[in-house]
DNA sequence: TTGCTTGTTCGAAAATTTTCGAAGCATTAT
DNA sequence: ATAATGCTTCGAAAATTTTCGAACAAGCAA
């Protein structure tokens, strides 16, 4: 699978976006690329199976929240921050900035 | 049933508001009360049968972003709009200020 | 080629969520 | 006291979500 689908901002409606965001995993996943950068799934400890990792990134990528870079047999994470500011401006520093819990 | 629970914001996880606010049902009840100003239940045509308006009445205050007072037989809702702004600085402007779809 | 690394997909179980009819419960009106 | 109003709770069906083992696929390395 070389290309992943990202769908396009404008086109997500702001209940997907925030029931992406409404898993305490997802929240963590979104986190740590806010707080590290583009960083590869592995690199995210997340104490759960693969697939189940699989499947939140999964989520998080069809609601327009992560880009997925193919780079050898890794993908790479990244926040869609730019986009997403655009879209929904001040939502995304609004959840980074939230004290714990998640 | 004389007192209803209202949390306090600052024991509410961010994934919990997030959840509440992720179904476009309950975004739509947020809409209303936040351009309306206080409603009583009976007042928002949501095209829902009651027992699930009721239904969502109640995520969103176990969330705490609605409180609910009893006057007569009615239960008049209203955002908690400065109490969320206090938790979570920015969150339901970004939210409110969203352009449809929902 | 063979094997290893990295991550996805399949299939399925368990939990949660959304929905609504029927019944129930205060409160107000008659 | 009886009835009407406004909403909630109960019980249950349907849909969705979360999770993971097993199997699979693609790239890299020896």
């Amino acid at each position: 699978m070389r290309n992943l689908h990202h769908p396009t901002l404008k086109n997500v409606p702001l209940s997907v976006i925030l029931h992406a965001l409404s898993d305490p995993v997802r929240l963590q996943i979104v986190r740590v690329l806010d707080k590290h950068g583009e960083s590869c799934c592995g690199g995210l400890e997340l104490g759960l199976a693969k697939p189940t990792q699989s499947h939140h990134f999964k989520v998080l990528r069809e609601a327009g929240i992560i880009a997925v870079r193919v780079e050898g047999t890794q993908r790479c994470l990244s926040l869609r921050k730019a986009d997403l500011d655009k879209r929904f401006p001040g939502l995304m520093d609004a959840i980074l900035k939230a004290k714990s819990p998640l």
